[in-house]
DNA sequence: GCCCTCCATGTGATTGTATAACACTTCACG
DNA sequence: CGTGAAGTGTTATACAATCACATGGAGGGC
């Protein structure tokens, strides 16, 4: 695989709606250049550009996909590359991982502090990001009654998005 | 990595309380057993021993840990061979992937269906299954407001378990 | 300004996780 | 029986993640 394409490759990289997406990708870059400057984080080449790539893919894409678009535009091309501007991103929440698909998506709010939750479906791999609720739910009373101090909780919906469901129910 | 061991080799492999675990592995295979003869599934050796193991363990395992006890007892020792037991098992309900560690894990609760969650300790990696409450959430709202149509629902907390929270605050 | 330290980047190597592809066997069923 | 579907075994390979070490630049203390 030299691009970043899955088994995708064919779909509309989109959440599930249409929308704007020039503005995207230079809204995510700004946000994340701001909130940096505030906060006295480093902005650098890499990580702007491993924030670009996922914004303009506006979908999860794995680590290799994204190092080798690192590669394209000359920057070392090495795991660990791509692993360390991920983690930056994800730690300050201009990113996050999906866990079940093993890779990585630009956070649709940037600003907002948030406990996110998505939707993936699993015929596209598209993936959108909703605001997930403070959970009072049965797990938060589990933690409870056993004693589990709950630090941070991953939600991820596996099913069929709008216009997958379309194509195989015509 | 030969044996089965993760960082947590030291730590109690249970869930978070102590239970009587030797009924566990019994009732599990029994169970399992029960359930694929009323559904004409083949509960097949490969497919008991991957679940005796889990079951015995009683924690989250990765593939090749499993893999390695197959190989211990004369089943065959290549990845697809632990990957498709693990496949059926998770499929029909019998062990749950915790996508946060990669790793595979008996259910706790073998007969009634059940959309589960996780308790998951980043110190021990010890996991407790909890019961989730069909979930009227801001998820759900989000689904239905976009089209999205949810099959399943991965929930894994990630969090400090009862023993580790005595170790590191004595 | 100069040095020093910290942080970030680059690179090679390695380990862990997962699947593709194909051959062979076994089982259910007509 | 014979046939087809499902299960198992094996080779090879792709993808995910981390370790260890070298280099280089940005900023702070002096």
């Amino acid at each position: 695989m030299t691009s970043g394409a899955q088994k995708n490759s064919m779909q509309p990289p989109l959440g599930f709606a249409r929308h704007d997406h020039a503005a995207c990708v230079s809204d995510g870059l700004a946000a994340a250049e701001t909130r940096c400057a505030d906060s006295s984080l480093r902005f650098t080449p890499v990580r702007r550009k491993v924030l670009e790539i996922l914004l303009q893919e506006h979908r999860a894409l794995g680590a290799y996909a994204i190092l080798d678009r690192l590669r394209e535009d000359g920057f070392g091309s090495q795991p660990p590359v791509a692993y360390r501007a991920l983690d930056f991103l994800v730690n300050h929440g201009f990113a996050h991982k999906i866990e079940r698909l093993n890779a990585f998506i630009a956070c649709a709010h940037p600003d907002e502090a948030h406990a996110p939750s998505f939707m993936i479906c699993r015929m596209c791999d598209s993936v959108a990001e909703a605001q997930s609720a403070p959970n009072r739910s049965a797990l938060s009373d589990a933690a409870k009654a056993t004693g589990f101090r709950i630090e941070r909780t991953v939600v991820e919906a596996e099913g069929v998005c709008p216009s997958c469901a379309d194509k195989e129910d015509p």
